[in-house]
DNA sequence: TAAATTAGGCAACATCTGTTGTTTATCCAA
DNA sequence: TTGGATAAACAACAGATGTTGCCTAATTTA
C-alpha cells in the first residue's frame, strides 16, 4: 500500500498541527476568493492569525503551502475510493480516471480565475502521486516489467484527459467522457490486466 | 500550416527588436548559469543593459519571458525538421517524439539545476504547440474527428515521455527509447494514417 | 515537577516587484 | 527634412519577499 502521510502527521507536536491547520485553512479559504497568483503570503497569515516568520518556518514558499494542500486533497480522493491498495484491473483504472476528472473539476470549479501558473503547479502534484500510484499497481503484475515507460505514458494520458474534461466549456456528463477516453489509456496497459 | 512568428517580427520597430534581443539573450546566458527561480528581473536587464521599466513594457513578468524564450526555440526546431507542414504519419509522428526528446534533453543539460516551476512552465509551453501541431494534423485526415481526445492524449503521452526521457540518469540511446515509446503513442492515431 | 527543547511572536533588514510620471532619443511617414 | 509618434531611460512609490536574532510560551522527557 502507499504512505499514509496522516499516519506520519499524527505525532506531530501539537503546537505544529494547530498552526499547519490554520495556515492551510485560511489558504483553501482564499483560493476560493481571489486566484493563487494574487494570494500573498501576508494574505494567508492574516487570516491564519499567525506571524508571517512563522508561516515560512513550515513552507518554502506558496508554491509549497499549494504543492501540500493539493496533495492531501488528492490522495484523500484517492483513499476515499480505496485506489491506493489495489492492483491494475480496467475497472480500477476507469474507477482512478473518474477520480482525476472529479477532482480537477472541482478544483477548478472551486477556485476562482485559475491561472497558468496555478494550474501548471496543481499538475505536478497530482502527476507525481499518480505515477507513484500507477507503478504500484503495476509492480503487483505479474507481467515483469523493464521500463518506466507505460505508467510514464498511463499517467501523462490520464491526466491530460482530465484537465481536458475540466477545461470544456459544455461538459458531457463525467461517465460519458470516460467512455470513450478509458480505451485510449487502457490500451497501452491491457498486458497488465 | 503553421503561424510563422517570424513573420509577424519581421516588420517591428528597430528599438523594439533591439531591446527584445538583449533582454532574450541576456536571460538565455543568465539561465545557463543559474536556476529560473533565482533570476530577477533586475539580473536579467542589468546584464541586457535595459532598464528595468522596459522590461515591463515588453513581458508581464518573467513567466512570461521564458514562455517567450522557449515557444520560440521549439518552434524553430519544429521548423528545422519541416514538421510544420505535414500530416500525421508514423514516420512524422516518430520525428515529433524524437525532436521533443532532444529539445527537452538540451533544455535540460543546458541550464543549471532545473526545477519544479521552471519545469512546469517550459511543459505548458510545450504542450501548447504540440497540441496546435496534432491537431492540426489530424485536421488532414480524411477520417473525420469529432472530439480534441485523441490530439489531447497524444500530446500528453509524447511529452511525458520526453519529460521521462530527459530525466533518466542513465539515457539509453535516442533512437533506442523511441523505438520503445513509439508504439504507446501511435497506437490511439493509427486510425488517422 | 523541573529542565531542556522547540514553536511561535515580534521587529527589522535588504532585496525584489510592478507601476507611474516625466524627459530624452529614435524612428517613420508625409 | 521635419513633425508627430513612440520607445526607452530614469527616479521614485508602495507593497511583498525571505531571513535573522531575540524573547516568550508551550510541550516533552527524565
Amino acid at each position: 500500500m502507499l504512505p499514509n502521510p496522516k499516519e506520519v502527521e499524527e505525532k506531530l507536536d501539537p503546537r505544529v498541527r494547530r498552526t499547519r491547520g490554520l495556515i492551510l485553512s485560511s489558504f483553501e479559504s482564499l483560493l476560493a476568493e481571489k486566484n493563487f497568483e494574487s494570494i500573498s503570503v501576508q494574505d494567508v497569515t492574516d487570516k491564519a492569525q499567525v506571524n508571517r516568520a512563522t508561516f515560512y518556518a513550515h513552507f518554502q514558499d506558496k508554491y509549497a503551502l499549494l504543492d501540500y494542500a493539493i496533495s492531501q486533497m488528492f490522495k484523500q480522493e484517492i483513499e476515499k475510493r480505496t485506489l491506493n491498495a489495489c492492483h491494475y484491473t480496467p475497472d480500477n483504472l476507469r474507477n482512478l480516471i473518474l477520480a482525476v476528472c472529479d477532482f480537477l473539476s472541482n478544483i477548478h470549479r472551486g477556485c476562482a480565475q485559475p491561472h497558468q501558473q496555478f494550474e501548471s503547479l496543481v499538475e505536478g502534484t497530482i502527476k507525481n502521486i499518480l505515477f507513484q500510484l500507477l507503478t504500484y499497481w503495476l509492480s503487483q503484475s505479474k507481467v515483469k516489467i523493464s521500463t518506466e515507460i507505460p505508467a510514464t505514458v498511463a499517467t501523462w494520458a490520464i491526466y491530460g484527459l482530465a484537465s481536458h474534461y475540466s477545461h470544456m466549456k459544455k461538459r458531457p456528463a463525467l461517465e460519458k467522457f470516460v467512455d470513450e477516453a478509458f480505451p485510449l489509456v487502457a490500451v497501452n496497459l491491457e498486458q497488465f490486466a
